[in-house]
DNA sequence: GTAATACCTCTAGTAACTAGAGCTACAAGA
DNA sequence: TCTTGTAGCTCTAGTTACTAGAGGTATTAC
């Protein structure tokens, strides 16, 4: 059994995140020590590693609600868990090629040249003439 | 003169949105008509243009208003704004390096066999264990 | 026994909006 | 001029995923 002190250590999540998950449902209410203090044994262990990961591959908290319900139902087809893996996938994939976009202008903003005062600045001329980009967005 | 509604339209800024950037201060209070309703000129129209422009390329409210503050004083060199989208460029890039990491993450796990019940879910089990992850995050 | 550290609950704050309630203004047609 | 429909007003609260702080209690080490 640990404290909630040596769980955040182990998992490398925080403390107060660590009550929130609880407070969300996320992972079950730890049993309490007679001072009412959180304990853990190697299941709460288990189940904040695979939320922590899961948030770490950006996975909303939503989602990973819905996984762990599915894995409290092991006899269950596992459908579910590919086809949601693979929707965030293609968002992730979204997210990268809108950044690409953004990089790409902000590149070219950048590059532009210096001279000299705001009155002309060719860098907040940029942003505020959207006709100017090469991309859209 | 044109009403919120017209600003919003000729924008593609909602109204809330509007009237939540005037309350941050990122625009000016609005005139009002007589029946104390907002109206704005083409300068309310430029300023709210550059601010979409400037939050569509990612730039957070604060940055925002640097840039806002700095417009203010066009004699002042312009260094700062070169600065904060060199700044913002770099951070767009660091953020497409990670999600191009877990996207590679993902595609892997998504990419796994699906044997059947949950119980034994590829699936969950890569997201359970980091261990078996091939890059970093 | 005492002091330091860790833990408890509760409330409120963060970013950047969005939604809704309950009310008023304005524009167009009869 | 009256009415009706659309648009606008303020204010409060909700969203996501935490984070910070106040004020108090447990546990641990010496």
């Amino acid at each position: 059994m640990f404290s909630i002190g040596q769980l955040s250590t182990k998992t490398g999540v925080k403390i107060p995140t660590i009550r929130y998950y609880e407070q969300m449902g996320l992972i079950e209410n730890a049993g309490r020590s007679a001072g009412n203090q959180r304990r853990y044994d190697q299941a709460g262990l288990e189940r904040l590693s695979f939320i922590r990961h899961a948030r770490d591959l950006g996975l909303s908290i939503e989602h990973i609600r819905e996984l762990v319900d599915l894995s409290r139902h092991p006899e269950q087809p596992c459908t579910h868990a590919h086809a949601l893996a693979e929707r965030h996938l293609l968002s992730v994939r979204a997210r990268i090629a809108k950044l690409q976009k953004l990089e790409q202008e902000l590149a070219r903003i950048s590059g532009l040249p210096d001279d000299g005062q705001v009155g002309s600045c060719n860098v907040i001329q940029a942003l505020a003439d959207h006709s100017l980009c090469k991309t859209s967005h």
